[in-house]
DNA sequence: GGGTATTTGTCCGTATGTATG
DNA sequence: TCATACATACGGACAAATACC
C-alpha cells in the first residue's frame, strides 16, 4: 500500500482537498504511482492526514472524474490507465517570449482608432455581466442565432432608426465580430469577381479585404473635385465603398447632391450596390447629424455597416450590417450557416446595455469627453506655427493636421515614435501604390480618443522638439 | 424515492430556496407525497436543480419548521404527517404554474454540434469572469494583439503541443471567432483562385466559404476505396481540406499510410497545403489519441484548424489556426492589419480557465460523461432491430446509423422533428449536387452532446414510433 | 466452511466561512 | 446589517465485500 506524505501547509490558501487532489494527481500523472495499484482508504488517509473523511472523499471524487482513479465498492480506490489522458504541465516560464513581448514604452497614443477608456463605465459592465452569467445560464453556452440574438438586433435596429435614420428591421441586420469580419462576409454574399471603387486614401482594411477576395479595385480622390458618381460610372464598378458621414480618414462630408446621385447610378443597374461604412456618426461636433446614405436610399441599394468600436471600445468586437432585401435573401442562401461570430455573452451584455438606456448615456457623456478634449487639441495646435491646414474637426475621433516642416511624414513618424508618440500619417492609408493629391508637406492623424489633456500636451511637446531640431 | 421538477426559472425574482420550498410544501399539503414517505436528500436535490446544497438545505429547514417534514440524522427526510396542520402561509394563487401545465412539446436535440452544458463548471466562469473584470479593466477596453493576445497563444500553443503534439509556437498561433471565420481568412491568406479537394460528405460551411471565395472545390468519397492522395493527383488541386483524425460526419480516420502519402503529395509543389480540421479530437474513448497530421509533417504543408467549440461550448466563438511559416509570412502582408475577432474579456477568461488548470478538468471530466452517454447510446440502439451499421463511435459527439426502412432520409428526419426530436441525415452533408455511395437507407447522425439518457430514451422511443408506424 | 468482525465506498445531515448586494 | 447563495469541512449510518476465526 502506497503511503502519502502529503503538504497540507504550503501551498497557500488552496482548499484541503485540492492539495490532496492535486498530490495524487501528479504522482499518478508522472508515472510514480502505477496503474492498478490501491490507493489508500478515505478513512486511512484522512487518519494519516488528520483530515476529515469527507475532505479526502472530496479529493478522490474529482480523480474519479478526471478518470485518473476507478472506485470499486467495498474494495477500494485504484489508480486508472491513464495513456492517452490528456495533462498540461503548468506552467514552465518562458522568459525570452515574455521578453519579447514586453510592450513598448508608448507614452502618448494619437492613433485615430483608439477610444477613452477612463471614461468607461466599468461598474455598470460587471453588474450587467454578473445578471447575465447569473440565469439562465446553460443557455448561454449553445449556439445561438445566425444573425446575432433577437433582442439585440431589435435594439439595434430602433438605435439606428432613431439615431441614423437608418430603415432596417431586426432581421435585416447581420452581427459580426467587427468590420472587417462583415467585410470579408460580405465579399461571399457578394460572390466573386466584382469591381469595385473606393475613396483614396482611405481604409487599407476593407482595401485588402476586396483584393485578397480577388475583387479588382479602383481609388479616385477623396475630397477631390470629381464627383463619386462620375468616377463609378467611368471606372465600370459594381460596388463603391463610401464613408459619407466622415469621410476616414480625410474627415470630409459627402454632400446631399452628390448623395442622391450616387443612389442613382446604384439604382440604374440591378448588381450594382452602395457599401455605407458609417463607422464614427455617433459623434459629431456641430451642426445636426447627416442622415445616412441608407435613410435616403428608395432602391434598396445600400448596404450599411456600424460599429461599437468606437462608441464603446474596440476590443468589444461588435459591428453590425444592415443589407437591402435581395443580398438579405443572397446571404440567407450562400451564408446562411455560418455561426454568429459574436459570443453570446457579449451580446447578452450589450443587450442590456443598450436596452437599459446606459448605452444612450454613455455617448452624451461621451460626446462631451470627446468634445472638450477636441476643442483643447485645436487649441493647442493653433498655438504652433508648424501646423498648417487642420481638417476633419467636425466630427468623429480625430482630425488631419497639415505640417510646415522639410522632413518627410515617415521620417517625422518615425522620430516621434522613437520618443513615445504614437502618431501615424496620411500616407498609411493610401490605397495600393497610386499617389493622390500630389507633392505636399506631411499631414499627420491626431486621435484624440486616447489620451487624455495632458498627454496631448506632452505630446504636441515631443513633436515640437522634433520640428525644431530639423530647423536647425 | 420521489423525483422532483421544480420550476426554478419562473416565479418571478424569488428566491431560489424559497421556490424549492414552496413546490414541496404543496406537493405535501396537496397529498402527492404521502406521509412517511422520503424525501430526496439535500445532495441528490441541490445536483438535479443545479444549485448548492445550501440552498436545499435552507428550504428543508424551512419545511422543518413548518411541520411539514421531519429530519432524521444520517437518514433523510421524512414527510409528516400533517393532519390538522394549519397552513401557515397564505398560499398565494400561482398563475404561472397553471399556465405552465399546458406543457411545451418535448424537444429533443441530436444535433451533432450540441454540447453537454450541464456539466459545465458555471461558478468557475463566474468566478474568472469576475477577477478578469476587476483588474486592469482599462486595458480591456483597448485594441489588443492581432492574432491573440499573447498568453492565450502561449498557453493553447502548450495545449496542443502535449495532446496533439503539434509543432507550434505561440507566434504561429491565430485565434478567431469560430472555424467558419478562421476559413474565412484563409481564403483570404492563399488568395483568389485557388483549387481544393474535399471529401464529401463533409463540413458544408467549409465548402461553401471555398465556393463563395470563387475556388474551385472537387469532392471525392469519404470512406471509400481511393486514397486521398491519389484523388488529389487526379484532381489537379493545389489544396486539400481532410479531418483525419475524426472525419466528420463520417467518423473515419485516416491511416497512417495515406497521411504520409499525403504529405508527400504536398511536399512535391511548393503552392500546395493541406487543411487539417481537428474539430473535436479532444475526445477519444478508445486507444490513444492519434498525432495530428501536423505533428508528422516535416516539410511545413500543413495548416492546422481547432476550436473550443466542442471542447467547451460552440457559443465561446474561439478557434485557433496554426500556419506555416511560409504562410504565416503571407498573413502579416496580406491580413496583418485585421484585429483579432475574438473579445479580449474572453480571451483573457479562457486563458485563465486553462492557464489555472480548469480546462484540464473540464476535458477529462467531460470525455467521462460523453463515453457514459455514448454507451448509453449505443446500448439502447442495439436493442432496435431498425439500427443497422453503426460507425464513428470510437471518438467525436455523434455516431452514424444506418436505419432499416423503406422511408426517405429526409422524410423521417422531417417527421421526427414534427415530433420535437431534431436528427440530421447525412444527406445534409453532402457537398454540392454529387451524390457518393449509391442507393442507401437513411443514415442518421446521432449527437449525443446535449441530451441526457432520459431525453435520448425518449427520442429513440418517439423514432421507434414512427418507424413502426411506417411499417403498417 | 460458515459465521463474524473489519474494512470499504457511499450515502447522509450538519456547521462554518465567505462573497455579494 | 442582513438575506441569499455557495464552498469547504466535519463525522455518523449503512450495505457490501473481505479477512479472519
Amino acid at each position: 500500500m502506497i503511503e502519502f506524505m502529503i503538504d497540507l501547509q504550503g501551498g497557500g490558501k488552496a482548499p484541503l482537498y485540492e492539495k490532496i487532489y492535486g498530490y495524487i494527481r501528479d504522482e499518478i500523472a508522472e508515472g510514480r504511482i502505477r496503474r492498478g495499484e490501491k490507493l489508500p482508504s478515505t478513512r486511512l488517509l484522512a487518519e494519516n492526514l488528520a483530515v476529515s473523511r469527507s475532505t479526502v472523499e472530496m479529493a478522490y471524487e474529482q480523480l474519479l472524474a478526471e478518470g485518473y482513479i476507478s472506485a470499486e465498492p467495498c474494495r477500494g480506490f485504484f489508480v486508472c490507465d491513464i495513456t492517452g489522458l490528456y495533462r498540461l504541465r503548468q506552467s514552465v516560464s518562458h522568459p525570452q517570449t515574455e521578453a519579447a513581448h514586453g510592450r513598448e514604452r508608448v507614452k502618448v497614443d494619437f492613433s485615430p482608432n483608439a477610444v477613452d477608456t477612463r471614461a468607461f463605465p466599468f461598474h455598470i459592465l460587471r453588474k450587467i455581466n454578473r445578471t447575465v452569467l447569473s440565469d439562465d445560464t446553460e443557455e448561454l453556452l449553445e449556439a445561438g442565432d445566425r444573425q446575432g440574438e433577437y433582442a439585440l438586433r431589435n435594439v439595434i435596429a430602433r438605435y439606428l432608426h432613431q439615431a441614423r435614420g437608418v430603415n432596417c428591421r431586426a432581421a435585416d441586420l447581420i452581427l459580426g465580430a467587427g468590420n472587417e469580419y462583415l467585410q470579408l462576409l460580405l465579399t461571399q454574399i457578394l460572390g466573386a469577381g466584382r469591381t469595385v471603387l473606393m475613396e483614396n486614401p482611405g481604409y487599407p482594411q476593407a482595401y485588402r479585404t476586396f483584393c485578397n477576395a480577388g475583387y479588382r479595385v479602383k481609388t479616385f480622390c477623396a475630397g477631390g473635385k470629381g464627383a463619386v458618381c462620375e468616377e463609378a460610372q467611368r471606372a465600370g464598378v459594381d460596388l463603391v465603398y463610401v464613408m459619407p458621414s466622415h469621410q476616414f480618414p480625410m474627415g470630409t462630408v459627402m454632400p446631399l447632391n452628390q448623395r442622391i446621385k450616387l443612389l442613382e447610378w446604384a439604382a440604374a443597374d440591378e448588381g450594382r450596390f452602395l457599401i455605407e461604412d458609417d463607422h464614427d456618426s455617433e459623434f459629431r461636433y456641430r451642426g445636426r447629424p447627416i442622415p445616412s446614405l441608407q435613410s435616403i436610399d428608395c432602391h434598396e441599394k445600400v448596404i450599411y455597416l456600424g460599429t461599437f468600436s468606437k462608441s464603446i471600445a474596440p476590443s468589444l468586437r461588435i459591428s453590425y450590417m444592415v443589407l437591402p432585401p435581395v443580398l438579405l435573401e443572397r446571404y440567407q442562401r450562400v451564408c446562411g450557416f455560418y455561426s454568429v461570430t459574436v459570443p453570446r455573452v457579449q451580446q447578452e451584455t450589450l443587450c442590456m446595455f443598450i436596452g437599459d438606456g446606459y448605452f444612450e448615456r454613455h455617448l452624451n457623456k461621451m460626446r462631451g469627453v470627446y468634445r472638450d478634449k477636441r476643442d483643447f487639441l485645436l487649441r493647442e495646435l493653433k498655438k504652433r506655427d508648424w501646423a498648417g491646414h487642420i481638417g476633419g474637426e467636425s466630427a468623429g475621433l480625430h482630425i488631419l493636421v497639415e505640417v510646415r516642416t522639410a522632413m518627410g511624414e515617415k521620417e517625422l513618424c518615425r522620430r516621434a515614435e522613437e520618443r513615445g508618440v504614437r502618431i501615424s500619417g496620411l500616407s498609411e492609408y493610401m490605397l495600393g501604390s497610386e499617389i493622390c493629391g500630389g507633392e505636399r508637406g506631411p499631414r499627420l492623424l491626431f486621435g484624440y480618443g486616447k489620451p487624455d489633456e495632458a498627454e496631448m500636451g506632452q505630446g504636441l511637446f515631443i513633436l515640437d522638439c522634433i520640428l525644431k531640431e530639423e530647423q536647425k
